[in-house]
DNA sequence: TTTATATAGGACTAATTTGGTCCAATTACC
DNA sequence: GGTAATTGGACCAAATTAGTCCTATATAAA
């Protein structure tokens, strides 16, 4: 019932990534630093992130990642499938289970009901609304979600 | 995002117990055979959800389980946190987070909001919803979802 | 053209979580 | 007392996840 840590990571690297500048290019390393989060780690979720369309990438010298539309244009749910494939609750839940036995499937509706809400929620939240300052300006960094939890 | 193999079969379970006979007791070696998930698994299933309060347990000859209220008093999201804890999709997200820093906490009230429509949709079905037959009067068991997946 | 800077892809290991099983103890009915 | 059933806990195996590292490739600037 929990998002991976990995997904949760890589929500918070890109709110920092708004946070900063969200139309300007950012390297791993930046983003590393910012967040607090150990570069290769850093930089695994971005090449997935890349791989995914949600960031587009450039090599070498003056480099980096950036995003590939507006943060308001981004849902969390498209972060969360990026990053672990279709949310879905149960194994057989998703709306094009496509098994021989979905015509007949007992279990199949209800779960599919409720994945489909799940999925609305998420669809309805944008990276955007991830990104909150505080009025010090402080912006979310690793350390605070550690010591917060708990 | 999914939610456990365990918490999965428990709902299996229980939609199988309320469409056998929803105020009757059931043994577990019943519910084993009927579900087609091992004894010692639901045995474990049996005893995580009595001591939660969705059953109530019975011992010795004549003994089992049976529900403590009525199938559609119990709710999927009450199955889910008896299994595995408070819903929430990240660890500091929920509303009694109780941390220091959750007055001034930037990425909180986004993932607060989120956790809590998730649990609103959980808390609207109820176990008598998961419970469907179809013509055939033939009930869920597991072969069915394993051979599903996929 | 060389050098420094970045990402790309993939392999690999360690750590954690989860699933599944089993045993000894307890309770209740007949 | 004997049988049928749950209880609690320990335990191992399997699967998943997290995290690291190495080599290749691309680009910009000196």
């Amino acid at each position: 019932m929990k998002i991976n840590k990995l997904t949760d990571y890589s929500i918070v690297i890109l709110a920092n990534l708004v946070a900063k500048d969200e139309n300007a290019m950012h390297t791993a390393k930046e983003l590393s630093e910012f967040s607090e989060i150990p570069l290769p780690t850093v930089t695994r979720i971005l090449k997935i992130l890349s791989n995914k369309g949600i960031l587009e990438s450039q090599r070498g010298a003056q480099g980096g990642y950036e995003l590939t539309k507006s943060s308001s244009d981004i849902s969390v749910a498209e972060v969360i499938e990026a990053m672990e494939g279709p949310i879905a609750l149960t194994e057989c839940a998703s709306d094009d289970c496509g098994c021989a036995f979905e015509p007949s499937c007992a279990v199949g509706k209800p779960w599919q009901k409720i994945n489909k809400a799940v999925n609305d929620v998420l669809q309805n939240i944008s990276l955007s609304d991830m990104t909150v300052r505080d009025e010090s300006q402080n912006l979310l960094k690793l350390t605070d979600m550690k010591e917060m939890s708990f």
